[in-house]
DNA sequence: CTCTATTGATTCGGGCGCTTGACGAATCAA
DNA sequence: TTGATTCGTCAAGCGCCCGAATCAATAGAG
């Protein structure tokens, strides 16, 4: 409804303008958005009108107490759309709604269909669907839908190179077959980036420019968020640090197939080396830190070679992009008593030091980070400006040049 | 003279447009620039107009041979501003002209004064002076300078934070005193990323939007383009990858205090390594690398081991940001029997292959990367609309949420 | 209660910049 | 010489913005 696409650009600016002061100064007037936005009252008048008329905008009361007339206040309605986002993992399907002002209006999460295939694409149906529903709203009105994914998404075409531990996932068009189901479109992106963008939006990486999140669980991922930007590299694998070569012989046959450092770091890695260590039979990571913990020796030296494994692939990343912040995530790195170790070997290894700070998002992080990005592409599709931010680029270098 | 800040935003896009069409397709007629941009010949011809009354532009002939009325032709005017690059390195001073249309005029350069200090500030001033005379120009005329420096380049406040290694400039206001001398703003960077900067604009990098650049000479660097963006960092430290846990033992003192790679991987290093194992003594790390083409065993397996070390480098690396292209530079890294070693380690450490190539512009690279930005510095003062091209900011987690 | 100051919102006039269409100028081809 | 074609300018009209004036509504002073 919103963005008539035959306005001109000066107007799509002042549009523009005006929803940035909504989004963020709302309830307001519309002599106060004048103000904020230095356009003319007049002007600012014309644009409420019409975000009134497309329903992006609805009126809330007016001011009272201060002299002079009342005011009348407009924020954000809900009718002016909603986002979805939904984090895939093997195990736990969690899905989130949030309206256009950004206001997150529920989460629900259910234990991942294990049977697969089509039968998740139906439960993130139905989980939409009930969603929707107990917000009094309808899936027709979701306009933005972004799905986190382990694997790698290509960025170029969307697509998963590397298939989500689901079976009967891979074979199908996952994108079209969930646009078409939810009726808008669906875009993936890699589910450690998004955790990293959910720490950014709602969590520990507020207002931060350059973070480095670095994901330990039973996989070890990076994501990163450098110049304001997300790092995804040229095919989608910027933070595959698994194949990092740290913590062991990388030319070994393990190294070469599972990657050097997931091999030792990952949670199976950390299992694995309990027992090679005579430590009793445990299933779980969590296992090892819960005994060491409980004052088991050989645990707690476990542990402690994991935390400084962790702090070279730390120090790693830090001497490579010089981060402001790194966050500690994934059912690993976040636990508090663990990134202490980590800091604390980190201090010996890096030649300045950076902060450290544990996910305060969890496992929510992922469908946070989903929703960020759904709720930024639904802006963009209405107030983008891609064409007009593009740098001007440097003539190639046709001409010859002297040397003297 | 060129951009009145009095030009509403909309003349200031088509101002923009209309230059960019003369930098890629000069000499252009008002009739195709209107095509090419897609305004109309009155706007553009409106917008031509004043370019030449400012000097930006000038005629350079009309056309010929085809039916219909000839067409008058334009092109960018030198006089539109000049630009400077100087790679001040702590043995050899370069600097470089250019015109506002990137056309590199001039190129010189001299040993470093060794004198240091105020004495280096007058051999800058007066290579750029002569540069300017000998290509009818005059200083005055400069309107952007960058000068590339080794060291960290803080991003915020612009100060070099560790000082190059020359004496005497550590307590020098450089920008201040070198602006005031040549008459307009001097921007520092650090060289290595002014290098890869070269390689993008001029040299074996061109249209690549992912690319890192590893410096191995006496010391070892890297630069990172991510996204179509030069990663600095938070401190300015990005890319100082000395300090990498590779090659020994990071704990160790001179791991600590040199950074662990930088202690085997920098010239001085490999001259070290090479002299350890019992070889001949040698000065350079050139030596050692000749020696090794004449068969000297002991030389051939610390290039190997040189190799090796930098093929873990380039692997940490592309394992982090999955770069499109690794380009390999510095008097060392740039020899390309070396690069095709370092391909070989390569091939078994990284889970997915990445081009390698060489610099082409080797010690012109930091200067034709000071170019390059002093230039967009340029045109970004003239038709920069940084102020429209920020991204729509997310709103802040004010509001509460409901669980389900 | 009335009056005044203050602030919100609308109306009106003017200017800037872009577009379209028409027209004169300049050139090539027949 | 004539016609077709293309370049560049002129004129008219429209969208959008702004500033000033005006109307509307409220609080506070007296």
């Amino acid at each position: 409804m919103p963005s008539p696409p035959t306005a001109s650009v000066t107007r799509q600016l002042s549009r523009r303008s005006a929803f940035e002061a909504l989004l963020h100064r709302s309830p307001i007037s519309r002599a106060d958005l004048a103000k904020v936005t230095g356009l003319s009252k007049q002007t600012m008048s014309e644009v409420v009108d019409t975000f009134e008329q497309q329903g992006l905008v609805r009126r809330v009361g007016r001011t009272s107490g201060n002299v002079g007339r009342t005011a009348v206040l407009y924020e954000l309605s809900p009718d002016g759309g909603h986002v979805l986002g939904i984090d895939l993992g093997a195990r736990r399907l969690t899905v989130a709604l949030a309206e256009i002002a950004g206001r997150v209006l529920a989460e629900a999460d259910e234990p991942t269909d294990s049977r697969g295939g089509v039968w998740v694409l139906e439960q993130i149906a139905r989980l939409s669907d009930r969603l929707a529903r107990d917000n009094h709203t309808h899936s027709s009105r979701i306009r933005s839908i972004v799905l986190a994914t382990p694997g790698v998404v290509n960025p170029k075409s969307g697509a998963i190179e590397m298939a989500p531990n689901i079976s009967g996932l891979d074979h199908l068009n996952v994108v079209g077959l969930l646009g078409e189901k939810l009726g808008s479109p669906v875009v993936f992106e890699n589910d450690i980036n998004l955790a990293l963008l959910g720490e950014i939006w709602h969590g520990c990486a507020q207002n931060v420019a350059n973070v480095a999140f670095l994901s330990l669980g039973s996989g070890v991922g990076l994501g990163l968020f450098v110049n304001g930007q997300l790092v995804r590299g040229e095919n989608g694998a910027a933070g595959e640090i698994g194949y990092l070569p740290i913590g062991g012989d990388p030319l070994q046959a393990e190294s070469r197939l599972q990657g050097c450092l997931e091999y030792q770091l990952g949670a199976a890695g950390i299992v694995r080396r309990y027992r090679e260590a005579g430590g009793s039979p445990v299933d779980s990571a969590k296992q090892v830190f819960e005994l060491a913990q409980a004052a088991d020796v050989l645990a707690a030296s476990v542990v402690d070679e994991t935390a400084r494994l962790a702090a070279l692939a730390a120090a790693t990343v830090i001497a490579t992009i010089d981060p402001q912040l790194l966050v500690l995530g994934g059912s690993v790195g976040a636990r508090p008593d663990f990134a202490d170790k980590v800091a604390r070997n980190l201090l010996q290894l890096a030649p300045r030091q950076v902060e450290i700070r544990t996910s305060t998002l969890g496992a929510r992080a992922g469908v946070v980070g989903a929703l960020s990005v759904a709720l930024r592409r639904l802006h963009d599709e209405f107030f983008g400006i891609a064409e007009l931010a593009a740098a001007l680029p440097l003539p190639p270098p046709a001409h010859d040049h002297a040397r003297q």
